[in-house]
DNA sequence: CTGAAAGCGCTTACAG
DNA sequence: CTGAAAGCGCTTACAG
């Protein structure tokens, strides 16, 4: 009676198992841990019982022993939500469910309020993955003092990251885009103040000079960080002297915007202009038309950030690496072949 | 230089403070956290050398000798991604954005694995919220007895939830819907097995009774739990005697599916058919036309979520309560008046 | 091969 | 008002 109502209120502890099986706790610990030599007769018994009696360790006492949490942590800029909301969840939905089969929880935290800085310092996780874009140095620098870290779609000198081959990828894009006959190919994006955007912008300025397009700055534009940036873009190209036959944007939401914007301007995508975006978020299976982009693996990198940062916290020593991921243009119905009748 | 060589490997504890004030652990253990009656100067001398010194406390200890972790659970069935990603991407981030401001951190985790009832187990978490509508009795039954739970858009017998007013919601959609001079009515959904989609069901009945119309079972589809329901739906409601003016899909995500089928099948929405949806997801301002559905408050239920939450874990012997949100109905452009021709 | 002891960093009665 | 001690549940040298 007695010791059911204790074992509703207290959790089953090594030391429970200890008296079941009649030794003591230090053994029931090796035994679980599979430390040390010991009779396998005794370390049977002890996993059977634990088992039994459904035993699970209680990871604040491990914890302040091991200084291992089993817990990573996620941090994401607040920026990025909610208009990239599904990209990153992808990759935050891979991180968990690679993490989980290696017994590690993932904590996941927003960037403002310090939050990230506070679970750190707390000593609730044994590394952190921070995705996106707008990772400064001064916030990435406080955390590596103290704990693994792995950039997700961002670098910075001397950490670990995995991004994606934004240059290539653009590459990619801009010269199908000129396959199809295409010359006069606009680029538009929210901001040059990201990296990726740069890289991907880069990337265009690439495949026009190989293709010897000479860059037309009108064809360049800018719409800011804001709802509607497609469609501020869209008005500053139509605003000068040519109008482009293509459009290649930095991100799939921005092109989504671009696409409405000049479907209300009376043109048509693509017959009049195609659209080529950046990310293969979900929504560029919604739009209509149907969104040519540029895929990102965002899973893979979601497990790949995973299993080095699981890496670095087993040896801290590892020198830093920058995994780049290859993109893939997926060819939907926002794109086609330049229309003879026009210029 | 010694000490110095200290500072970067360990972090501030206790009895670094202590030292430095030149009093006990336990005083600043008393001091910090604010507890028993105590001289303000020494108090105002220990507050002001742990800022100095970057104090944060370790978790892992304090939690031990606490019970308390400062940090929730959050989880999510594995079939609702990625397909309702951004919907419950919403009520997660809410969750975590009014967790930071009272110190408290989220742990992540998916319905598989057994991953939540390991994260309780081993004493990560105060508590969790339990998001989606496949959380069955069995699994919620050994963290109750463990730890706070609340519901997120379920709801179990004496179960702490918050939920939407599913009934009250797709009443007012389907009257909208006869306000416009719809009588043929359809109804659409993945399945009947959800709580909510029954739910949801039942506000449709309701809704054509009040107005003196006859269910009738040949409007009334079920596409299947996969990609492609709503236009295995469509199939089927085209497949009868009689076509629908109006349809009303029990979630956004196969509304959108429901309008792409009607637009293969060469008809349009809403000249022909109009179409209502359910959540108000991000994707209903994406699709075209924009969907009119019914707007579910999932920053409202994150938060409220949270601070249930919240309270139970302060105590526990609060009687469960089941907080229902209203829902608003938001008409764009997939929805207009029957068509005077049509039958 | 296994036990006793110390320690991880905190809190909390208990003294004084 | 404040200090010393015990304890939270685990691990890990250290003996034996």
């Amino acid at each position: 009676m007695t010791d059911w109502y204790y074992d509703f209120i207290m959790a089953i502890t090594i030391k429970d198992i200890a008296k079941r099986v009649g030794v003591a706790p230090s053994t029931v610990s090796r035994a679980l841990n599979g430390r040390g030599r010991m009779s396998s007769l005794t370390r049977e018994k002890i996993r059977q019982v634990a088992q039994e009696l459904g035993y699970y360790p209680n990871m604040l006492a491990k914890g302040l022993t091991t200084r291992k949490t089993g817990s990573v942590g996620v941090v994401i800029d607040r920026r990025h939500i909610p208009v990239e909301r599904s990209f990153y969840s992808a990759i935050i939905e891979a991180i968990e469910s690679t993490a989980t089969p290696h017994g590690y929880h993932v904590i996941f935290a927003t960037l403002k309020n310090h939050s990230s800085l506070k679970m750190v310092k707390e000593r609730k996780v044994d590394g952190v993955v921070l995705i996106g874009t707008d990772i400064s140095d001064e916030l990435a620098s406080p955390l590596l003092e103290e704990i693994p870290v792995v950039l997700v779609d961002n670098h910075l000198q001397g950490v670990d990251s995995v991004a994606v081959d934004n240059v290539g990828g653009a590459y990619r894009a801009v010269e199908y885009l000129i396959e199809l006959g295409h010359r006069k190919i606009g680029f538009i994006t929210e901001t040059m103040r990201d990296l990726s955007f740069r890289e991907r912008f880069t990337g265009y300025q690439e495949a026009l000079k190989k293709h010897g397009i000479k860059l037309d700055e009108q064809l360049i534009a800018e719409g800011g960080r804001q709802r509607g940036s497609g469609s501020i873009a869209i008005e500053e190209l139509f605003d000068g002297k040519i109008l482009p036959t293509a459009i290649f944007v930095a991100n799939d939401y921005t092109a989504v915007e671009v696409i409405w914007a000049i479907k209300a301007a009376g043109l048509k995508v693509p017959e009049d202009i195609s659209v080529v975006g950046f990310d293969d978020n979900d929504i560029a299976r919604i739009v209509e038309p149907l969104l040519t982009t540029v895929h990102v693996p965002r899973k893979r990198m979601g497990e790949e950030a995973f299993r080095r940062l699981l890496a670095l916290i087993g040896d801290s020593t590892l020198p830093p690496t920058k995994i780049v991921f290859p993109t893939e243009l997926v060819i939907r119905d926002s794109s086609g072949y330049k229309a003879r009748s026009t210029s």
